[in-house]
DNA sequence: CTGAAAGCGCTTACAG
DNA sequence: CTGAAAGCGCTTACAG
């Protein structure tokens, strides 16, 4: 049962009487092979339990099939969300998926003088804006490379975003189509770009309306981050209609903090959040929000990959999807008219 | 700035006039080089961005530095908040990850052809139990394997599991020692042993107090699950006082389908869950739940596979961990008395 | 249609 | 302390 060494490509050669070279060939389906080689060499194949080793495959071919996914920390529930569709798309294409972490307060560059000696095929890179250092240094590799929701730090990198800043018009003239006057922003983290964004697409809608902001509170990527934040809007409340955040996360934990402070959503303050995670959908919060085009970020992000490495001059792109107002019932509408928005 | 070929350790050899004997040797710290040596190596090294090419390092040495972590499909929020958490203490050991997917309906041994032609170091399995045969070829590849929350199908693969049986004991106590008396339970996916085990604890304890269950009903691994099962439980109600459910997504599920309904948790009924996950500390739900010790689970299963990965002849071992009843407000006493229970 | 040979970029006995 | 050589398991021109 237990055997010593795996079987290679000179055992499939010793048991059929051809070459290596002949193995090689049949396996992968050349086509310059007859078929009753091809077949005798499958099924010794088969029978002894052969499959070629992938590592020396790679170091010939300079093609390890495996490409990596950078992550940053704590970044909510979006993205783990999307990782059995991210899986999906690569094993269509027979890639692997390889796993990298990068620590809060460390940048991309410091992770990659590991993840360059997996000679990896390509990498996608979320939640993250890698440096120009290490931009820099993937394209001195020439490793395809595409971001998700980030803008490239220069142009060798493809990327895909959500339109974050049509996002947060979305939210804003929506607030204001249905009567709300007295709005508060709450923020992510001060150096993430997908929340500036939503920011400034919503004020821009504000100031083109004459609508002042009440209110900004500056959170992060975590449901308790909205809960403690609860307390400043709260506080506020009776000058405030409306809550947008910029992620759903954070958005629901407002909403659990106003409550705390006996304050009903949408019944004293409408509440809105980004992303459209699956919680944003379960009946105790209804939360109201952008959906994030989760299916072709990733796909997109999947083809602009392996466009370029099949063909690495395919120069580089940037995409932005739409994401879609989801009305769900964390907002109702307030007031009598319309009362001036659009 | 776009350089053609990555620097090999021939690159450096040619630069500082050393073999690549020695080069290689240098930068790993071998003992028997002069300090000199060394020096001037890794300098080089670092002046022409070379770093060892670990396809080719894993060819020789066979090993590969990789970890692949097999996961099972829509198995709910929990193992997917582990996973910042698990590639933490992978990096700690210099190991990297490479994730699989098992399609709902396929086995372990589907993939396993797949996977072996990574030349892995060991592999993890989560959510997922793998068939015999999956573990026998696991096993006469002798790749070192650790199932988390399952137990192995032979002895050769080691296991690191809750102890989902005490765990439903401990609910059932709790809700027997609070004064419910009229209990429903809410299962897994049949084919999950964890729902199994989860629910042979709970009725063991009921069993031995003479209480019976009123209702049993049958759902999976999603919030939505819980949310249509929670009609039939909604119908129950006056004869039902608590309902157990085998993980928080689906209890989370129960309690807003249960609200829907126009009942309080915990006021007409309790509700306790399993897992602890985030969402289960969410005051809009405030979960009794049992809280898995996910930081040990995930800690014993690398240790386990990396005193393996060390030494493959370490007998294999199957580790229980206790989870921890964490009591909040879905649940509350109910009568006068304690009425019999403990 | 098939094979012998070279080579991918390392590591590691074996010598010295 | 250092180097020459062999070899890990493949693939791929090059021949025939």
């Amino acid at each position: 049962m237990e055997r010593q060494n795996r079987p290679t490509s000179e055992t499939v050669s010793l048991r059929t009487g051809f070459s290596k070279s002949t193995i090689s060939r049949a396996l992968k389906g050349h086509p310059g092979i007859s078929k009753a080689t091809r077949e005798r060499i499958i099924a010794a194949a088969r029978e002894i339990g052969y499959a070629p080793n992938a590592v020396a495959r790679s170091l010939v071919t300079k093609r390890s099939g495996v490409i990596g996914l950078i992550l940053g920390t704590t970044s909510g529930p979006f993205y783990p969300e999307q990782f059995g569709r991210l899986l999906g798309h690569l094993t269509t294409r027979n890639l692997q998926l390889m796993m990298f972490h990068v620590p809060k307060g460390q940048d991309v560059a410091d992770i990659l003088p590991i993840l360059l000696q997996y000679q990896l095929d390509g990498c996608l890179i979320a939640a993250l804006s890698p440096s120009p250092a290490a931009a820099t240094i993937l394209a001195r590799h020439r490793l395809p490379t595409v971001l998700i929701n980030r803008l490239p730090p220069d142009d060798h990198i493809c990327a895909v975003l959500c339109n974050n800043e049509a996002g947060g018009r979305q939210v804003a003239e929506y607030l204001l189509d249905t009567g709300h006057r007295h709005l508060a922003y709450v923020a992510g983290p001060a150096d993430a770009p997908t929340t500036r964004d939503r920011e400034a697409g919503f004020m821009a809608v504000l100031r083109e309306h004459s609508v002042p902001l009440r209110l900004r509170v500056q959170g992060d990527y975590a449901f308790e981050s909205g809960l403690r934040l609860a307390d400043e809007l709260a506080a506020c409340v009776p000058e405030l209609d409306a809550v947008f955040a910029a992620s759903d996360i954070v958005a629901l934990g407002v909403i659990d903090g106003l409550r705390a402070h006996g304050l009903e959503v949408p019944g004293d303050v409408s509440v809105v959040g980004f992303d459209g995670i699956h919680a944003s959908s379960w009946p105790g919060y209804a939360l109201t929000t952008v959906t994030q085009p989760a299916e072709t970020l990733i796909s997109r992000a999947v083809s602009l990959l392996t466009e370029r490495i099949a063909d690495p001059d395919v120069p580089p792109e940037t995409l932005y999807v739409s994401g879609r107002l989801t009305i769900r019932s964390s907002t109702r509408a307030r007031g009598l008219g319309a009362g001036g928005a659009s």
